[in-house]
DNA sequence: CCCTGATTCGC
DNA sequence: GCGAATCAGG
């Protein structure tokens, strides 16, 4: 893969949002981290820009949670509603912990199931995926959205706690995961 | 062990 | 210019 000026363009852009060198590789596809660093380091696009105190954004969201949701109701039987922040996407290398920060809000539509904890997905591309974490696909694989859980899988299987559940139930009874 | 970015240096 | 190897650090 070369650099073509597209993915140059895509490169800074992602760079500046704060992914990390990892990140924009999974992104781009067909090259390493390293590739990035160097490719970054070429451009000099090194210092990411900001002095923000990006960590306290992450934690204005319960507030107004209810109304800024965008995440999405799952769980089989469980009544709860995962928020998803809209932090926006910014500077620092924390962005990226905001921006998956999740909120949940408890709503009691059916009977909760109280031994039904809601995952955090890290939202990994296919290229982040690594021995231990959670290979539960999310989404449509033809969408730009397409992840996959990510979590801690430990070494028992490829799926985290939560997501070996789901795989081992019949489809019927799955809710939607994600 | 997982991950991060920075640097070096042969290609 | 490119990026693997390596380093230093969390």
């Amino acid at each position: 893969m070369n650099w073509t000026d597209e993915r140059v363009e895509l490169l800074k852009k992602l760079w500046s949002e704060g992914l990390s060198a990892s990140q924009i590789a999974a992104q781009l596809g067909g090259v390493s981290r390293n590739a990035v660093i160097g490719k970054v380091h070429r451009l000099k696009l090194s210092g990411r820009g900001k002095t923000s105190t990006t960590q306290a954004r992450s934690k204005k969201v319960n507030t107004t949670a209810a109304s800024t949701m965008r995440g999405n109701v799952q769980s089989s039987g469980a009544s709860q509603t995962m928020v998803r922040t809209s932090v926006t996407k910014s500077v620092g290398a924390t962005a990226l912990q905001a921006e998956y920060a999740v909120e949940a809000v408890a709503r009691t539509v059916l009977k909760p199931a109280a031994d039904v904890v809601v995952p955090i997905s890290r939202r990994l591309s296919l290229l982040q995926l690594s021995e231990r974490t959670c290979k539960w696909p999310v989404g449509d694989p033809l969408n730009e959205d397409f992840h996959f859980c990510g979590n801690e899988s430990g070494d028992s299987g490829p799926y985290c706690t939560y997501h070996s559940k789901l795989a081992f139930q019949p489809a019927s009874e799955r809710r939607r995961a994600r």
